[in-house]
DNA sequence: TGAAATAAACAACAGGTTGTTCGTTATTAT
DNA sequence: ATAATAACGAACAACCTGTTGTTTATTTCA
């Protein structure tokens, strides 16, 4: 069996068609657009797109599979240094490495994710990454990182919070033109994630 | 010129179109809802969808409206006392009884507000309801509650954060069933957003 | 290099949704 | 009671969808 993964045609029309999608999202939203949309602005005919692809969905599935793959492997490459870092109970706010590489990743990703986590990209997709961070927060795999006996609010709404804040510290970067370096952002989710939002604004202590 | 208004056919007509919207968005989502799928469900008309509202976005936007307008009604009715709060540096954490109120309208209007704020919801409404507390925050109107001078993060990023964080918090309790109370949910919020996520965690001081 | 394999292009289809417009029926407000 | 009008049913052209069968172009390997 050929491998069609490395057939240039194939990995050509592939591309097109993200690059379409892509931009197709940010100018109309991803529900707005069609198939048909997607093949005349690839410049392939339909017919080629349901070749690759069941659907738009589907194609997005594929598109967000990816993603997901790749951060849940910087999650697990990661999380020895995270969970030192914990125990040593060290007052650092030495931006965690894994904040900094998830950031380098999004930015390196950065045209897909600006659409996809914008305002007219794909809910299920933010919901997904909410669940992978509250995952990787509260998971069973080996010691998990939170401990449910010493929190002060239920766990549930905690892991809603940090992880719907960071999200959105993401999106919010995206969305104004990637400014700030990895570093920098690393930095301030750091901040206002250990001190507390209120210490962040100036308003305490 | 007789009132549309008042007319007991339209008001039957409406409240039944934005039931049958509610139900069909938590069954199959927003955007894969047809406004065929809206009158059948309704038992009207199609003819009649349209002589109401432009299409399934018009309908949308008119029920999203409505919510923000209270919102905001809310908003400026707690704000002399927020800022009293504020002033007196009171390390209170005494939940703010302007979140209360705002959980106890979500409360009230929670079929609704749990549809298009859950996973299958409308992605712009949440966009807006993130910038309707950017603006509440760092609102020009009279004087702000946070000003830029003390920050120690970028203003930006600290109100997507604290914002995409309460609304992930709203969206936690609407979905798992809305088993705390208004004021339990008001005293979790402000112990996260006061202490800290990581204090909250029990992972500080 | 030449033949086999296969991706892509093209065209035509049935089925469904959209937004609109008729004339008709039923309900409402005064 | 009656004039006003909301809702109805039916029909329409236009569009998008997903599928199928055929042809063309490119790649791969013997």
């Amino acid at each position: 069996m050929r491998d069609s993964n490395t057939d240039l045609r194939v990995i050509r029309t592939r591309e097109s068609i993200r690059n379409a999608l892509v931009e197709l999202i940010e100018e109309k939203g991803f529900e707005a657009i069609s198939v048909k949309d997607i093949t005349t602005r690839a410049k392939i005919n339909r017919g080629t797109f349901y070749a690759h692809y069941q659907d738009k969905f589907d194609l997005m599935t594929k598109c967000e599979e990816e993603i997901m793959l790749e951060m849940s492997r910087i999650a697990k490459q990661n999380f020895p240094s995270v969970i030192a870092a914990l125990e040593t109970n060290s007052p650092t706010v030495t931006p965690f490495p894994l904040v900094v590489s998830v950031f380098e990743y999004l930015n390196e990703n950065s045209g897909f994710m600006k659409a996809v986590l914008g305002p007219k990209g794909d809910l299920s997709f933010q919901t997904r990454l909410k669940d992978f961070m509250w995952k990787t927060m509260f998971g069973n795999n080996s010691e998990a990182l939170v401990k449910e006996e010493n929190l002060l609010v239920p766990g549930q709404y905690l892991a809603s919070y940090i992880s719907s804040a960071h999200i959105g510290v993401i999106q919010q970067w995206l969305n104004s033109g990637r400014k700030e370096s990895p570093q920098e952002m690393a930095r301030i989710l750091s901040t206002i994630t250990a001190n507390g939002p209120m210490f962040a604004a100036g308003l305490k202590k």
